[in-house]
DNA sequence: TTTATTTTATTGGTATTACCACTGTTTTTT
DNA sequence: AAAAAACAGTGGTAATACCAATAAAATAAA
């Protein structure tokens, strides 16, 4: 997790920066060789920074001018929480289970089986979450569809992405495992059954789960005020009213 | 679009030849001072270009070894047809729409509106297309889900990453966009209903139509061999058999 | 001979310096 | 007052040197 390089640190240091308003967005970044002196650098390690900055979209570079932050650049991440997420993920990974089931084959359903089996032995959360990670893989897999699978793929990185998101996931999974492990099964058995509409309801009441007892995990903790907006968006990201008008 | 700074010149140098199989995935690059001296420019412009491409994830650099090519680096972005980027788009739309149904407001049923009208007035493709896009923003706008924005949002950029893809759609658009008008409109009244299943049903419709035209278009073009491969194709990437099953 | 150790060459990491080209401002000229 | 020229500041590139980590080769030990 350590940042070898030195313009990994600079660049840090320049996003944190950014973030917290000291450069705003739109304004001008300190010239190169002013940078270079305050972070105790070279220049050409500052300029490894802000070309790196520049390939992530976070500033643009004017020769002659100076670097100047580009505007949607920092917040994009930070505004997903974990409810976004999941129902983002049970919605997507929904179609992904019903499209998967006309097309999965034998093998991948043996794989499948073989992360229920590596959920029930291994209690420790770190394989629980490796076997969880693998089953929805293979399920994406299944779909012969590149861009489902780059979907998917994205939507696993934007959960790794928050330090928060990662928090509220955690709880959640190593608590119930079994529940999970209940509701994987069913997903598997409806995919074996090369039933979609089974296998899309399976993969909803997952993930309907999920958000439920994400609420709870967290009002368990919360503030009150926290509580308040909590139930009222409750109503929002639940799939219930979008599971009854089917 | 011409790439001003000389590093990016070395990063599509190195890109293509990635690409062309001249560096292998997982092998090794030459190391900077014999790149230097390939391309003709400085030791520092070298690592410039090898820190963009760190940056964008395709290549790995280990410290006093060398720097190694990523195994997913090159392949992604061609694998992705136009077939799968509409299912893709339509299962995703699809569950964007009915949630969008559920939390849309009025001013953005109103901005809708005005993409129709858009679309109607202006004739040439480029004007169509800014509609079009404009017309699937707002809508996944209107989930209040930053997740499932983000979705959206990869998905066209994939579709604008590949030239091939670019091409088909096109043809697609410009060719029938009367019949993308009428089926705009479609999703429109259901989202003014916040009738959140017949905007999925509109929004499956809308593509399942687009779908079957890119085989026509492609077929009309394509020789005999081509075509057997698609018809084998159609029923995998039909949205019929996932809608029926409902 | 095999294994462990040391040496050595190679590679990336960083710093320093210098000079060029481009940009925007200031000053001078018209 | 407007246009032109000079200037200062910025990023762009090059060259060089030395450091640190790595991996391969040579050596020593078993």
């Amino acid at each position: 997790m350590k940042n070898r390089r030195l313009f990994w640190r600079i660049v840090q240091g320049i996003e944190t920066s950014i973030k917290s308003g000291e450069y705003t967005v739109g304004s001008r970044l300190p010239a190169e060789r002013e940078l270079a002196e305050k972070f105790n650098v070279s220049r050409p390690t500052i300029r490894e920074a802000i070309i790196a900055l520049e390939v992530r979209g976070q500033v643009e570079v004017k020769t002659g001018s100076g670097v100047y932050v580009i505007e949607s650049a920092s917040l994009e991440s930070n505004v997903v929480n974990a409810f976004e997420l999941t129902q983002a993920r049970a919605l997507i990974e929904g179609e992904v289970a019903a499209l998967a089931a006309l097309s999965i084959n034998d093998d991948e359903l043996e794989a499948l089986s073989e992360t229920l089996d590596m959920m029930e032995k291994n209690q420790d959360s770190d394989s629980i979450e490796e076997a969880d990670k693998l089953f929805h893989k293979i399920i994406s897999t299944a779909t012969r569809n590149e861009a489902m699978i780059l979907s998917v793929k994205n939507l696993w990185s934007l959960r790794a992405s928050t330090r928060e998101i990662i928090e509220d996931y955690k709880n959640v999974c190593s608590s119930d495992n079994k529940l999970t492990l209940k509701e994987h099964t069913a997903i598997y058995l409806a995919l074996k059954e090369k039933d979609a509409a089974k296998a899309r309801l399976a993969m909803h009441q997952h993930f309907n789960r999920l958000i439920n007892t994400l609420f709870d995990a967290i009002e368990s903790k919360a503030l009150a005020e926290v509580q308040r907006k909590n139930n009222e968006k409750r109503d929002l990201y639940s799939l219930e009213s979008l599971v009854k008008s089917k």
